[in-house]
DNA sequence: TTTGGATAGTTGCACAAACAACTATATGCC
DNA sequence: GGCATATAGTTGTTTGTGCAACTATCCAAA
């Protein structure tokens, strides 16, 4: 067993993902703190939109990590919110192109400081190469599975 | 800013857990493949039981990083599968404890050695120094933010 | 031009998570 | 003993995920 460096409580925080899971209930609360009315999934999806809007719930998809329904649905709750709009497109008709509206775009500033406040406090004591080191491995992992 | 490594695409993977949703997939169809009509998050539950049975609702809470509401249905559903038994505690019958059926005794080997197999796919590429590194900042993410 | 296969998106169902509100039991203090 | 408070567990509601089945549209080959 080459890469078996398992001990029985480490491969469950490692399948469990403990850590991710810890630092997404740290945001939610501090969303919430700050009277911020969407989820960790719903910022998930805009923040793909900031980077780019315009693009198809498949493209999405391909984006989050996540699966058709699951997008159609983050993409019904954002729309219910006022936060994103479907367009359907003029070249093809069975896509949808989805866009931020301004309430959204009001939302990146003070979101992605909270999601840095929130990496400054999970990693405040962690030397910076080591954290590099982390980040690799949980890349490779994803590349090896997906 | 001390510790912010981050630029956004890895922000983005870390707060979400790509790596951790991607073992958990993995292995879940491993399960599936095999016919062990089991999720993940029973076999979580399962898991600390092979470790130790006859603990309270409360004990697989802290165990698994859930909260109350969430271990209920977990053992609700396990109980449905005749892999767990709620026995009211003798001492103090607001407690519950939770003892493993002879059917999920006989999950333990196969679905660890389906959790090792999953983990070594995930790593087969990473020396083990490095996996060293990553399991340890992940450990310390979580003490931080717990 | 029609038809068959691929692609984009939606819907139904089962399971799970987070939060609030609730019941039942235990414990400690007067 | 009786009451306030804490603890264990349950239930309801909203949100999200994974799978299968479905509709609509596109495209390419006969």
């Amino acid at each position: 067993m080459p890469n078996n460096q398992f001990k029985k409580g480490e491969l469950y925080s490692f399948i469990t993902g403990k850590a991710s899971t810890a630092i997404a209930r740290r945001l939610q609360k501090k969303f919430n703190a700050a009277g911020l009315n969407i989820t960790i999934e719903q910022w998930s999806v805009l923040y793909h939109l900031w980077k780019q809007e315009g693009i198809s719930q498949q493209e999405l998809c391909n984006a989050t990590f996540r699966d058709k329904p699951s997008i159609t649905r983050l993409v019904d709750n954002l729309e219910r919110l006022n936060l994103v709009k479907r367009v359907a497109s003029e070249n093809d008709r069975r896509i949808n192109l989805i866009y931020l509206t301004k309430q959204a775009q009001k939302l990146q500033e003070e979101t992605m400081a909270l999601a840095d406040e929130t990496l400054n406090e999970a990693l405040i004591t962690v030397p910076s190469d080591r954290i590099d080191v982390c980040k690799e491995v949980l890349q490779v992992v994803y590349d090896n599975l997906k």
